[in-house]
DNA sequence: GATGAATGAGGTTTCATTCAT
DNA sequence: AATGAATGAAACCTCATTCAT
């Protein structure tokens, strides 16, 4: 199946722009980690660029696919975020080198290109945003500027990710071990009402 | 003064980096926004990198410095957070372009370059490491990772550069505007005891 | 065939290079030379130095292969000496580009490149050292230095080439004509005993 | 005084290009050789090429003089060709930086360059054709063609220069004490008559 | 006359992309 | 659909030369 192989590509992409970010990773070493033929890249991608843009699409629509089930579920507003929180710390561990990309190349620059990615990143965090706007009129989140805190939300989940690329992979496991509860900790506390998180 | 024509140069080159990003800018791009011809870029930094190692060790060295001051001036642990806090939070608005390119460029990837980066990285955050253990111990911080907390910190700044380059200007203002309340809040919400913060 | 490629570049580049000079020689106008474009030079050659190198191991593998096989011919040593003279001069007149290019660019002194041109060099020499030693004992040639008297001899085949330069085509052809006679002539008489040569 | 300064930084030149050959040696490597600041060399000479083609034409206006003077000298015919071959040696022991430069430059082949220095050659050529012309003349050297042996006479010199680059200096000092006995041997024996030489 | 910082033309090399097989 | 050799635009950087001091 064709699918099959537009996968592999992106995979192997992956794993190439992890290791030596965007820039320099060259195209005929994705096609090597692949084991297809340079060629064979372009066969399913316009160019290296929409590899790129195509593995933070594949990750976006999986995100707001999870956020719109979350959405439907009808649970309460500070389980939703319990679970987003979940989610996003699980996804640190299994996908490391995923997160290491979108953590990496989030702002690309170049022209066109950018403007898709930040799309993208602003209605993520549109739809944290929107949830937080609900635990506030419910009450289980203290007043707050709901943007801001969501954008604070990404940025520790990011932090994650850099510790894992700063310290040692020994400590780096360590970190990626107990970030989760931690972490979770310390957002409830910085953005629940005395009587929530 | 010939250090004046590096700096001159390195201001150039932040202004280019922050707008394209490292790997698009272009060496005659900085050489004009410097005004100086190519060469004389080369006769101040070896080559392009050597342009990105100097901001960072430039700004590093200054926070460093801030914070041996800090550290030296006998103040109260909760003190000297909030001052960090508030130093980050006048820098993130008052140089953005300078953060831009630190929150960008952090991770690049080129052998022995990254070394050296993720070591002025690791040095920053274990600066506030052991504030936070320091808080813990006065019973002014709840008891933590504090490792991990350092870096969530940290992530939140960034969090601030990221909303300021996926908004449009005038959203990006009213953010940097409200944001280090916002994020104080947070941060000393999610990690104070309770008669602490 | 992918090694016809790797041919034609290399006889682009000796035409050009015994034009200009390895130094004035451009990548593009060898490219142009040999018909490809210029990335294709670097699809088969790691950069211009290897191509020179690869001309004089070329060359250099052709003359040990005929020195070896003269060794090994069982031929008297007089002989010997005088097919490789009869040899180096044949190939003077046949390859006068390709001699032009070694005898110009044997001393190149790039670091780690001189070394290796040189131990060509050595290696060539030493072979008819041996031979003028064997020479020597068999009582065909008088009693000499023989590796000074080697290099002495190969001076003398460079010294036509040094004609070709420096005279008009006109005159070089005569002395390209003329010269095999004459030098061996002059060696032989320089070198042999009474009753050799 | 002025022309101190030229010659000194003649002589840097030589040393340098000896040591790197004309095209990697940097215009302020032979100005920190000279001890002078790069603009000097300005000041003395149009420019590198300039400072290559003052070597050869000092070199070669002083071998001019010493042939017109044997010349005139009223000397037999091989006793001026035993004090060129005299002179010859001892300036290969006494000037090798000097003798490397000029062998390996002398085919330098930037346009209009290149003339100037084929130019002195030949005509350093010619002095010994005719010497040679008249040696034949007068029966002391045997029937051959005088261009021709003239400049392998001229390839034997240089042989020796060769061998000063290619063996580590240890080898080459013996080379260079031996070789002017040797081939003074080499080149009677291959031009002079039986009752000649 | 001496200086050396500034210049900028130009060369080597890389590497994303194509396309004939 | 897959291949990978060929392509050539484009970028970094060098370094001979200049000229204001």
């Amino acid at each position: 199946m064709t699918e099959d192989k537009r996968d592999t590509i992106r995979e192997a992409a992956i794993r190439v722009f992890s290791e030596k970010g965007f820039h320099e990773a060259r195209a005929d070493e994705i096609a090597r980690a692949a084991g297809v033929a340079v060629g064979t890249i372009y066969n399913y991608f316009k160019n290296k660029e929409d590899i790129l843009l195509d593995i933070f699409s594949t990750e976006f629509t999986e995100r707001r696919k999870f956020y719109e089930e979350l959405r439907r579920s009808g649970l309460p507003v500070v389980e939703q975020l319990r679970q987003i929180l979940a989610q996003h710390f699980a996804r640190l561990n299994q996908k490391q080198e995923l997160m290491r990309v979108l953590l990496r190349e989030r702002f690309e620059a170049k022209e066109g290109f950018r403007e898709r990615l930040t799309g993208l990143y602003r209605e993520m965090a549109a739809s944290v945003d929107q949830l937080i706007r609900q635990g506030i009129e419910a009450g289980w989140i203290r007043e707050c500027n709901p943007k801001i805190v969501a954008h604070a939300i990404f940025g520790i989940f990011e932090s994650v990710i850099g510790c894992g690329m700063v310290y040692s992979p020994k400590e780096a496991e360590k970190i990626f071990r107990d970030a989760p509860q931690e972490l979770a900790e310390l957002i409830w506390r910085g953005i629940g009402t005395e009587r929530g998180g």
